[in-house]
DNA sequence: CGTCTATTTGAATGTACTCAAAAGCGGTGG
DNA sequence: CCACCGCTTTTGAGTACATTCAAATAGACG
């Protein structure tokens, strides 16, 4: 993986949003540093104070907290040029609640606190494009909160194959099962009944 | 309610979070203005396009979203210095995805979206401080989320009356199993069991 | 090839649900 | 002031969906 190159990503991804100067696009490319992940390796870890977080240039990535009964529960797939991150843990020393791990050999550019801090100042267009995108994020959660009250597991799981063509090649079944909130047994059962339902049809 | 008081009292609370000159101060102060709502108005409709939102002055709001079984599921109440809105709708001429009723005779804060990006080019700082706001928004959901699909609905009642003392005074039982995901009755048998379990103790 | 992990299947259980009805509470009008 | 009405809360009985615990099968990786 090549740095220039996937700085370049992460002008691209910044440029359909926003316009930069040269100079403020410089100004970003050197704040993130490139770190490869092999499979399985940790860029956050829950219970850990983090002040970083990080672009996905490639890879996949998963994002979840363990619950108190020791419950693995994933919040989003990070996919290509996506973000990764605990945002409280990052804006604080407060202990991380989240866990992102890589879930095959990946690229992040990641950023410390410290540096995007110093970024927001030198080019202030940022607050706004941050801005916009933590808002979208939380319409994104919004949705998934409201399926995940509102709709039964069958109904979520059709949602998440719409929304998200081929993620079942992308992701061993038990993880889309923690997706979507149930366990990998009721996932399977779920998955015979739809093929006996297609079949009937 | 008086409008200079109320606008003094949203200028207090984005005081304490970023500092702003006289003249900012007036700028915000007049992109705002004040309405009331009775008991049961609504300040948003689920479906309707919607290009403003608001701080609550005073009162109680509930944020909820109707899904396609006609339930209702409270996503938050907005109480005294909170925003409500849609932000989904807000930003776009989507429909709103939420409603949300006055729960009491309420004062709130308007703002029109084209307001309020004329305020974000007039005093800058804005954008920095509704980032933040947003990001917090943000990591009270994700805990909400997590708390949703790994505690139990007992847990989160708990969890709720510790976190809002006196909601119970404040809100009816019905909304609050609305708030934790189950029918009234649920939670009405909860309660029952809950008060077995200190007597027995 | 063998080991470890993921998936499938089975049987019993539990938590919250549905439907139904009674009891409680609060506000309104006579 | 009290009787009535509508809405909220409680209680009951039966049900559904996903869970737990357990074991077998399949698949991936070294």
């Amino acid at each position: 993986m090549d740095e220039l190159q996937a700085k370049q990503q992460l002008l691209n991804y910044i440029n359909q949003r926003i316009s930069l100067t040269e100079d403020e696009q410089q100004k970003v490319a050197n704040a993130f540093q490139l770190k490869q992940f092999k499979k399985k390796e940790y860029f956050l870890e829950q219970g850990r104070p983090n002040r970083q977080e990080a672009f996905v240039v490639s890879g996949t990535f998963r994002v979840f907290h363990i619950d108190n009964k020791s419950m693995e529960h994933v919040l989003y797939f990070g996919f290509k040029d996506w973000w990764v991150g605990d945002s409280a843990s990052f804006n604080s020393d407060i202990p991380s609640f989240l866990n992102v791990q890589a879930m095959e050999d990946s690229w992040l550019l990641q950023i410390q606190w410290e540096e995007k801090e110093k970024l927001y100042e030198d080019v202030p267009k940022l607050e706004r494009l941050f801005r916009i995108i933590t808002m979208r994020t939380l319409t994104v959660l919004q949705k998934r909160f409201f399926l995940t009250v509102g709709a039964s597991a069958e109904e979520r799981y059709l949602e998440l194959l719409e929304r998200h063509q081929g993620i079942e090649q992308l992701v061993p079944q038990h993880q889309i099962a923690s997706y979507l909130g149930i366990l990998p047994e009721s996932l399977s059962r779920m998955k015979k009944q739809l093929l006996m339902k297609n079949k009937g049809i």
